[in-house]
DNA sequence: ATCACTTACGGGTGACGTAAAAATC
DNA sequence: GATTTTTACGTCACCCGTAAGTGAT
């Protein structure tokens, strides 16, 4: 059998066109090149290079024997690769959902319940969550509705009520209550990863002007959003503001978990301790 | 890298089911195959097997593997293969021909033209040899007229009379010459391995009665064919047989050598030394 | 007891490095 | 003199075999 170091040689011979080179590339003495060459002829009983005094090159035959060398060890790449990146995704589950809320409840649970397993969340479109989860790039999604098909396994997670976030002196603070039709049409902190809600308070206010930051923060006396779910993870979110929910039923939403019918299995650990 | 002997072990294991079936699949000693095991985990860093106390199976990541092993294995047999297949063919010359005659005078000169070069000869029908020498089946072919094509280098051999051979005691032994005519609808020892000389003489005795064999030789008292090429190259066929020329035109044909324009090179001291 | 796998230990093949020689530029 | 290839020789890695141990049937 030809060993893989052989082919390796002789790509690199094929590659570099001398001895020396091949060897550099290598990091092995120039020698040990020399001796796979004749190593590979010895056992392909066949002529692969033309020889002069102090000069070797690749015959017909030899560039041929090269392009499978190059082909086998390409292929072996990807063998690793693949079984690589095959046992990764045993191994670990991505959540995708449509809001952050969620996952700040999930993945500690999630980290819990599947031990063993890596986790990677995400927040998407409603489209791409439903695509991803069809062709694995999800193994479970959170949407903000029920999505009934046989299918899919769908169980009713729990519930965000989003919430108007406002420094102390601004004029909405005393509120018990607020609505969207209240704000529009003024300013407002966005953070940028909000998912669907961002779909609804730029509907429910038209008018409203919203900057979007990557950090979750308040660095701003603008008025922001959070909700029932952030405030009960992120306690320091609550430090000099005031969180005034807002009572449109919009504001308030239903998680449904969803995973393929097929991969149940896997995650019914997952499931059971919610 | 993943050395060939490990994607072995991995398949015969993959093929056999346990370790001790591999191993003496392998002719080796089973504790290597265990260690072969343990190595690719190793190497790829993934567990490939189920482990129970005394049992080992490939888990979904090791099937995969044990398929990428199969191909890769697979593809380097390919790699040995197809690498002495095409030396072989640069060291080969297979020679064409419509009948045995230009054969036997060119096999000599193109042995001693061509040092180095293995010969081979075949006897074929015009259609298949001019298919052959596209494909490179044949690298020169030999038919009884020129092939006037730039895509062809075409060469005059030399011409073959054909001749009818009898024993003394034939009605026919004192003509000095012959005509088909004369002979039709007699039997007749043919050689299986004529050519197309076959077609000639069923065409211009469609009476006559042909009689094959394998081999050439003298073995009946019945008439058969000869020509001044096999005369001059077998001096004993004329032992105890009378050899008459056919005097039709279609007797007596011209052999052209063709070779591809882009071999020409290659068999520029065949050509030349005729 | 037999079978299957793993671990431990020793041996031999062979891949590599160093050194040196031959040949070319 | 610098570069390139080949040959020679010593070393060390590692693959294999033997032997022993554990657990299951």
């Amino acid at each position: 059998m030809i060993e893989i170091y052989l082919l390796e040689h002789l790509r690199a011979f094929y590659e570099c066109g001398t001895l020396s080179a091949a060897a550099e590339q290598l990091h092995i003495a120039q020698p040990s090149v020399s001796r796979s060459m004749q190593k590979l002829e010895d056992i392909l009983e066949v002529t692969l290079f033309e020889r002069q005094k102090n000069r070797i090159i690749l015959n017909e035959t030899g560039k041929l024997a090269a392009e499978y060398a190059k082909r086998i060890l390409d292929e072996e790449e990807e063998m690793k690769a693949h079984i690589k990146a095959y046992d990764r995704s045993l191994h670990t589950l991505t959540i995708g959902s449509c809001a952050p809320g969620p996952l700040m409840e999930l993945l500690p649970t999630a980290t819990a319940s599947l031990s063993g397993m890596t986790l990677s969340a995400a927040v998407d479109t409603e489209e791409k969550l439903l695509k991803g989860l069809w062709n694995s790039d999800y193994g479970m999604i959170v949407l903000a509705k029920p999505l009934p098909n046989e299918d899919f396994i769908c169980k009713e997670y729990r519930s965000e009520q989003l919430m108007l976030s406002v420094p102390p002196f601004h004029p909405a603070a005393s509120y018990k209550e607020i609505t969207f039709a209240d704000m529009d049409g003024q300013n407002f902190i966005m953070y940028a990863h909000v998912g669907f809600w961002e779909d609804v308070v730029r509907e429910k206010m038209p008018h409203g002007k919203f900057f979007k930051q990557e950090e979750l923060a308040n660095s701003s006396d603008l008025p922001s959003f959070s909700s029932d779910i952030t405030l009960r993870m992120i306690p320091s979110r609550r430090n000099n503001r005031i969180n005034i929910p807002f009572s449109d039923p919009e504001s308030r939403v239903t998680y449904y978990l969803i995973v393929l019918a097929k991969t149940e299995k896997l995650l019914r650990p997952l499931l059971r301790n919610l």
